[in-house]
DNA sequence: CTCGATAGTGACTGACTAATCACTCATCCA
DNA sequence: TGGATGAGTGATTAGTCAGTCACTATCGAG
């Protein structure tokens, strides 16, 4: 084997991502270690050499998983095609459904929302929403109660992907999936149309 | 120990509800079936013989968390003070705030999404979340629009409450839980206006 | 009172897992 | 060249947990 070492801060990144894509499928307690290392392809003792503790892992993987949702969010300013407080957020929620169609970011989110009463990994999810709901709000613009609605509308995406009913046919899930993108895996081209979209629908809701 | 024998079917319901708060403090892996039986005051060989597996008893919970859901969104429909397909849903919200007051039933859910990988798990959310949508549409003749509106504030709710983020100041926090109401745990008088429940702040986005 | 059925339990097991440790091997600089 | 440093691993440990089994206690019917 002419495997190339590696020193431990290139290797670092490389085991947070494999442990979004492990952590995502099967939550905190339901993934071992020893599966992280797998999918890292190096072994469980190593990568307790690399963090100290499954904890310390998870919430290295939860930190960057905002890392990545707020460089998205930010990308949904840069190429948005109106200025007004809503046009933005309404960018920022297109770029957000694209970064997210993937699912393991979306799974992490909803695993750790279930470990939040380990307290490191509680206070990491705080620490995300505050970056997500804080930039949301300061690059934007718009009003608290449009933020609020962005974040509900986007669990409400959460919610729809995680039941997996992006699909159904049923009329429940189409009344909650209406307007929600689906994760279409070809990426990198969203061009067809990139109006309308965190909050589905338009403003659904105009009546109250 | 003057312990009265009863019958299986009448110490079922009994572990059911010990199993909603048991899986509701650490979620489905995170909680032994141990801990259930500690809950319930029994052994844990005995809720084996009561239940076939832990995974039928979490769903066991879950299903008799939506009856509760579902029997408190109906209270709401009757105790409604307008009969406006948006008053009935309004209504139906604050029926529904009253009820996750304690938290058991909202964490259970927020833990069973992070359990949808386990087949029947997921089934039986599929299940909850379309006798909930179903119920909502039907009951209050809402549009589809607004009852996606009020399951997605539902989701919010649900985050904040498991962020436990009701009481906090901070800025973002505030913007996220705005209008929603914190468990007031003196539950039974909650006489204190009844009217904007489930969509905080009324319609907060009457701009778009 | 007796007997069959059902409520209920203690003790066990086999599988699994977070974390540790002693170890090997590659790399790099003096 | 040689030795120090750091990358990386196999084996082990101490503990946990879902599920089983053999067993006792209680009850109700005849």
């Amino acid at each position: 084997m002419a495997t190339k070492l590696s020193t431990a801060e290139e290797r670092r990144p490389l085991v947070i991502a494999a442990a979004i894509t492990a952590f995502a499928r099967t939550g905190y307690r339901g993934t071992t270690v020893a599966d992280v290392a797998a999918e890292a392809r190096i072994s469980s003792a190593y990568v307790f050499k690399l963090f100290p503790s499954k904890e310390q892992l998870f919430v290295g993987a939860l930190d960057a998983c905002y890392d990545r949702v707020v460089e998205s969010l930010g990308h949904g300013v840069e190429r948005a095609t109106s200025t007004t407080p809503d046009g933005i957020l309404d960018s920022m929620g297109g770029a957000y459904a694209e970064l997210i169609a993937d699912r393991d970011l979306l799974m992490l989110q909803v695993h750790a929302q279930s470990a939040v009463e380990v307290p490191e990994i509680g206070a990491a999810l705080r620490r995300g929403y505050q970056r997500v709901t804080e930039f949301a709000s300061t690059r934007s613009g718009a009003t608290d109660a449009a933020v609020q609605r962005f974040i509900a509308f986007g669990q409400l995406c959460h919610l729809v992907a995680t039941l997996g009913i992006d699909d159904s046919t049923a009329a429940w899930a189409t009344t909650l999936a209406a307007g929600i993108r689906h994760p279409d895996f070809a990426a990198g081209a969203p061009d067809s149309g990139d109006s309308a979209s965190s909050s589905p629908r338009a403003d659904a809701g105009s009546v109250a």
